[in-house]
DNA sequence: ACCTGTGGCTGATCAC
DNA sequence: GTGATCAGCCAC
C-alpha cells in the first residue's frame, strides 16, 4: 500500500495535482492544478467557512450561520457554519466581543483543505512545479541594479535598467519583471532572502513611482504585511508577501530551519550557504540547488498538512500536527477540547559524574526514546477520543521504517530522492509529536501526558546506568537519550548490547552506536570527541558556541585537540602564538568580532532600558547608532575598543564593518584577557594527563 | 500574528 | 568583588 493512501495522515481526498486554493470570491476558491500535458486548469468551487465554539453569537440578526452538534462532550461542541467569508469574519469578531470560546481558522485556503480532506502536490514530482529563481542586487542607495530570473523550464534572462528609458529606467525594468512573472507563470518563486530583501526591495523601489506589481495569477497584486517566524530561540521579523496562485520559498528561512539542528552554517546569506552545500553557479541556479535540497521535505509536507505550500514551510510544527486533529474531528463530526491551562513539568535526565579526559569511549542510545515511551506507556492526549495520536504515531513510525528500508533498495535516483524526502518528512513529524504534547495553543495538549513521558525516558536511562555500572563500566555523562560510558573490562559490544536490552522493557531499543578513542568531558551537555578516523567532535555552547569570537573557536578547537591526543606540550606555545596574534594586532577583525542576533526590535529594546527591563548591550546600541532599520533576528557583529581590559563593552564598541585596518583601534588588553581566562580554565585538564 | 518541549553554560551588566 | 539576572546559544 502507498503511504498516500493513509487517509490520516495524507488527508481524506485523494485528489491530484493541486497547485493552489485561492479565494476566489466572498462564497468560493478557486482550485489550480496541472494537467499531465503540464498545462495550468482552474475551476471554482463554494466554501463555507466553519469555526468551533462553545455556543451561538448573541446577536440573532447575524445571518448566513448555520450551527450544527458536533459528537461528545468535549468544550467547542457546535460547528458554526458559514455562507460566505465576511460572514465568517463578522462572527468570529462577534463571537470574540462576546467572550465565547472558540476556534476560528483564519485562512481560506486552509479552510478549504481542512474541511475538503484534499492537500496540494498529491501525484506530482518537485520539477512538475514550475519554480522560478530570482537574485537581485541593490545599490547602496537601495536602487535595483540587477535582476536575475531563470525557471527550471530551462529559461533565463537578466533584467537592468536601460539607457533608452532614461530616468524611468528602473520602473521599466520592474514592468519587466511582473511581465516576466506573468509570462513564464510560476507555481513558486524561490530567492534567498527573498522575503526581507529580494521582495521588500521590489515592492519598496515600485512604491516610488506608484508601480502596481500584478504578480498574481488572477491579475491581482503581490501583497505583503509584517510578519514574524519562530525559529528555535530566535525570532525573525520579516515581511511575509503573497501572490494569488503561487507560493513564495525563501532559501534563508529554509536554511534558518535546517541549522537549528545542524548548527554548522558559519553564515547566513547566499554566498556562504552555497559555500557550505558546495553549491556552484549563478546565484540563481545556487537558489534552485537549495529549494530543492532543503525544501524536499516541505514538498512532502505540503500532501499532508492542510496548508498551502508556503505556509507549510513558515508554520511551526506542532502547529500542522493540530490541524490533522481539527481535519479528522471535523471530518468525523465530532467535538474537540479547548487548549489546556499551561504549566511547566519536567524534563530529560542530564547529568556528568566524571570530567577530564578518558581513552576508550563508548556510546549507547534509546531509539527514538520519546516516541518510544509514548507507543509502549500509553501516553496520549487524554482528550483524544478518536485516537488520532496514537494512530499517527504509530502509522508514521512503520512509515519511516518501510521507507528507510526501501530507500536501502532502491537503486533509481529519483526514487532515491523521493524515498529520502519521504523519510526525512516522517521523521520530522515523529520528532514533533512529544513537543506537540506541552504545545501552549495544542486543542489536544496534554500536560500530564507530556510528563509521564519524560518521567518515564528519565526512569529508563536511569535504569541503563545502573546496569551498566554493576558491570564494572564506568558512566561518564548521560543526557536524556544516551549515555558516554568506558566499557567493563573485556566487554563484548554484542554482550552489552544484549545485556542493555534485557533491562528495558518491549518496545524500548537500545543502539550501541559508537565508539571513541577519547573523550573530555566538561560540562553538562559540553563534551569532545576523537573519532578512530582523527576528527574532533565538540559539543555545548562552552566549546563551540557561535557567540564565542572566532579566535576563542579556534584556540579550543586546537586545544582540546592536544588534550585529547594526550599532548600538553602543545598547550602554552598555543596560548603564546595566540596572545602575541592578538597583541602584535596581526589578525584581521573577522578573528575578533563577536556577531549577535538581535532578539527584540530597537523599539522594544529601548522601552526595556527606559524601563530598566534589561541591561544594555553593545549590539543595540551599535544597531541603534547605525539609524539603519535592524529587524528582530538581524545579526550585528562588532568588536570591543579602548586600552583597558575592564571596559564597558557598551560603550566601547564598534561595528567591525567600521573597523579600519591601517588604524586599528581593537582593546588588545580585552582580548588577551579573555584568551587567558579561558586557556586558565581549560589548563588543569593538561595537568591530570 | 505568531508560537513544539526542558536543561544547561557563558558573558555582560548592575545592584549591593 | 560578588551574586543575581538576563540574553543568547546549544544538547537532546
Amino acid at each position: 500500500m502507498a503511504f498516500e493512501d493513509n487517509r490520516l495522515l495524507f488527508g481524506h481526498d485523494p485528489e491530484p495535482r493541486l497547485l493552489a486554493v485561492e479565494l476566489s470570491a466572498p462564497g468560493s476558491v478557486d482550485l489550480l492544478s496541472r494537467d499531465a500535458e503540464g498545462g495550468l486548469i482552474r475551476r471554482t468551487e463554494a466554501l463555507r467557512p466553519v469555526l468551533w465554539t462553545a455556543g451561538s453569537a448573541p446577536d440573532p440578526s447575524l445571518g448566513g450561520v448555520e450551527y450544527r452538534t458536533l459528537a461528545g462532550d468535549l468544550a467547542l461542541g457546535f460547528l458554526a457554519v458559514c455562507e460566505d467569508w465576511p460572514t465568517f469574519t463578522a462572527l468570529r469578531s462577534a463571537l470574540k466581543g462576546a467572550g465565547i470560546a472558540h476556534h476560528a481558522p483564519g485562512d481560506p485556503a486552509h479552510q478549504y483543505l481542512l474541511q475538503s480532506g484534499k492537500t496540494l502536490f498529491k501525484g506530482l514530482e518537485f520539477n512538475d512545479l514550475v519554480r522560478m529563481q530570482i537574485w537581485a542586487e541593490t545599490a547602496a542607495d537601495g536602487s535595483l541594479l540587477r535582476i536575475e530570473l531563470a525557471d527550471n523550464r530551462g529559461w533565463r534572462q537578466t533584467l537592468t535598467p536601460l539607457e533608452e528609458d532614461g530616468k524611468g529606467a528602473e520602473r521599466a525594468m520592474l514592468e519587466r519583471l511582473s511581465a516576466a512573472v506573468t509570462e513564464r507563470d510560476p507555481d513558486v518563486i524561490e530567492g534567498h532572502d527573498l522575503f526581507r530583501a529580494t521582495l521588500n526591495q521590489i515592492a519598496g523601489r515600485a512604491r516610488r513611482t506608484r508601480l502596481k506589481l500584478p504578480w498574481g495569477r488572477d491579475g491581482s497584486l503581490l501583497a505583503g504585511r509584517s510578519s514574524r517566524l519562530q525559529i528555535a530561540e530566535k525570532t525573525v521579523g520579516y515581511p511575509k508577501f503573497t501572490a494569488w496562485g503561487r507560493h513564495f520559498v525563501d532559501t534563508y528561512v529554509l536554511a534558518l530551519l535546517w541549522d537549528v539542528n545542524a548548527r554548522e552554517l558559519e553564515g547566513t546569506g547566499l554566498e556562504e550557504v552555497a559555500a557550505h552545500f558546495r553549491l556552484s553557479g549563478e546565484p540563481t541556479a545556487q537558489i534552485g540547488a537549495l529549494a530543492e535540497l532543503l525544501g524536499a521535505a516541505d514538498f512532502i509536507q505540503a500532501q499532508i498538512f492542510p496548508y498551502p505550500f508556503q505556509d507549510v514551510i513558515l508554520r511551526g510544527k506542532a502547529t500542522k500536527i493540530d490541524a490533522l486533529f481539527l481535519r479528522e474531528y471535523l471530518r468525523q463530526g465530532h467535538s474537540i477540547p479547548n487548549p489546556p491551562d499551561t504549566r511547566s513539568f519536567e524534563g530529560g535526565y542530564t547529568d556528568v559524574f566524571f570530567t577530564g579526559v578518558t581513552r576508550e569511549v563508548w556510546h549507547c542510545d534509546v531509539a527514538s526514546l520519546y516516541p518510544s515511551v509514548m507507543l509502549a506507556f500509553d501516553c496520549f492526549p487524554a482528550a483524544d477520543r478518536l485516537g488520532i495520536f496514537r494512530h499517527l504515531l504509530h502509522d508514521l513510525r512503520q512509515f519511516r521504517f518501510e521507507a528507510k528500508a526501501r530507500l536501502r533498495q532502491a537503486a533509481n535516483p529519483g526514487e532515491r530522492h523521493h524515498l529520502g524526502a519521504l523519510q526525512a518528512a516522517f521523521k520530522i513529524l515523529i520528532n514533533s509529536f512529544y513537543g506537540y504534547l506541552g504545545f501552549a495553543q495544542g486543542h489536544f495538549a496534554d500536560y500530564d501526558a507530556a510528563s509521564r513521558v519524560t518521567q518515564t525516558g528519565r526512569e529508563l536511562l536511569g535504569k541503563m546506568v545502573d546496569w551498566l555500572r554493576g558491570q564494572g563500566a564506568g558512566v561518564i555523562e548521560i543526557d536524556t537519550d544516551g549515555i558516554y560510558f568506558t566499557p567493563p573490562p573485556g566487554a563484548s559490544a554484542d554482550g552489552l548490547r544484549e545485556g542493555l536490552a534485557t533491562t528495558l522493557p518491549p518496545g524500548i531499543e537500545v543502539d550501541l552506536d559508537a565508539r571513541y578513542p577519547a573523550m573530555f568531558s566538561y560540562k553538562a551537555k559540553n563534551y569532545a570527541l576523537l573519532t578512530e578516523e582523527g576528527d574532533l567532535i565538540l559539543r555545548g555552547g562552552a566549546l563551540r558556541s557561535r557567540g564565542l569570537e572566532k579566535f576563542q573557536r579556534v584556540f579550543l578547537e586546537k586545544m582540546l585537540r592536544a588534550l585529547l591526543e594526550e599532548a600538553p606540550e602543545r598547550f602554552e606555545p598555543l596560548r603564546e602564538e595566540f596572545e602575541t596574534a592578538i597583541r602584535g594586532r596581526q589578525w584581521s577583525i573577522e578573528w575578533l568580532m563577536k556577531t549577535d542576533s538581535l532578539q527584540d526590535s530597537l523599539l522594544q529594546y529601548s522601552r526595556k532600558i527606559e524601563g530598566s527591563a534589561r541591561n544594555r548591550s553593545a549590539p543595540y546600541e551599535l544597531a541603534l547608532k547605525s539609524g539603519r532599520p535592524y529587524q528582530p533576528g538581524d545579526q550585528v557583529s562588532y568588536y570591543i575598543t579602548g586600552t583597558k581590559k575592564n571596559v564597558a563593552a557598551y560603550e566601547n564598541c564598534r561595528l567591525a564593518e567600521e573597523w579600519d585596518p591601517s588604524s586599528r583601534d581593537e582593546n588588545i588588553e580585552y582580548y588577551a584577557a579573555k584568551l587567558n581566562e579561558l586557556a586558565k580554565r581549560f589548563a588543569p585538564f593538561f595537568k591530570d594527563l
